[in-house]
DNA sequence: TCCAACATGTAACATGTTACATGATTCA
DNA sequence: TGAATCATGTAACATGTTACATGTTGGA
């Protein structure tokens, strides 16, 4: 049910399109939630039937409608009655991780490309969370504290990519040897 | 795709009911992959549906019968066409910073008490992944390093596990300040 | 001239969760 | 006497993925 509670933080901030939802999940949102675009339009959908959206519709000669979703009383109930139970602990998934624990499958030689290539993608991740990280430094003080909890998941983001990048230099080593 | 994979890495290394399997996602190789004992059974049956595993069943007079899976040329083959292409970049998800995210609709007080119970639970998990270690720690060299990949899997989960640790413990005195 | 961004979806399929179901053994 | 472990599943439901579908604008 998370997909639909992530929906209702970030609308209860700012009423957003289905499209505006899938690009925050490609950026600092989507360190620790995201789904593809289908998806958030389905849910959407759900919501809106199920009373916690409400929707405006803003017509555009050239392009599609835009319809700019915001959250009702029921959906602020919802979304209340969600956060006062306890979330379950997450559950970690990583199909790399399955390859490397089954290594001895595959060359050594396949094992270590592949590593590089995960290397150079987290790279990127952790360049791009830095970025919003030094955008959230330039902010005011006041408008710091207003983003105060995001940059608490903001900086478990990065010390959690810095922490891979690091075991996987050692991993690329112990490899190697 | 990933758990049938995940199953058949298990699988390779021994025959295992579809009970051991699930047990082992309770223990290290949970750290990366998971799924509960209903979804294991139902894959078993698909995979040799599949042809990728032969089942031998033991019957036992006390208990339901044994069935012990063990993977076919067909599944070997199955399982390194798998190996062959590179897995898709982890996705993170933790319902947890959703709240956190949006923590400025929950009271202070009954954030940092989630905050607390996850604490004890990733502290329980560095526990267990520690007794592994050691148990890893206490083998000879050959049996260590037959068991080198697994190993450096792990190390993964005992460093994110720190990891997180250290930025709940920080998290908790920004959330009481 | 082609690609990315904007903006929305449907349909088919795959995967995962929850509730229910059975029943002996062993340890506290 | 009650809970945990062993050992297997079915059925209903929820969620997520992949392929397909449409069409404009603005920049390299």
């Amino acid at each position: 049910m998370s997909l639909k509670h992530s929906l209702l933080v970030l609308l209860a901030d700012n009423p957003a399109t289905g499209y505006d939802l899938s690009q925050q999940f490609k950026g600092s949102v989507g360190f620790f939630w995201n789904a593809s675009h289908q998806q958030v339009y389905k849910e959407l959908k759900q919501m809106t039937e199920a009373g916690w959206l409400a929707c405006d519709t803003q017509a555009q000669t050239e392009r599609p409608d835009k319809k700019i979703y915001s959250v009702t009383q029921a959906g602020q109930a919802a979304l209340q009655a969600w956060l006062s139970q306890a979330a379950k602990p997450h559950k970690y998934k990583d199909a790399f991780l399955i390859k490397l624990y089954g290594g001895r499958h595959i060359p050594r030689p396949a094992l270590v490309k592949e590593l590089d290539e995960h290397i150079a993608h987290h790279k990127k991740t952790l360049h791009k969370l830095l970025e919003i990280e030094s955008e959230y430094h330039a902010l005011s003080h006041s408008q710091q504290k207003k983003f105060e909890l995001p940059y608490l998941t903001l900086k478990l983001g990065i010390s959690n990519e810095r922490n891979w990048l690091d075991w996987a230099q050692e991993t690329r080593e112990a490899l190697n040897a």
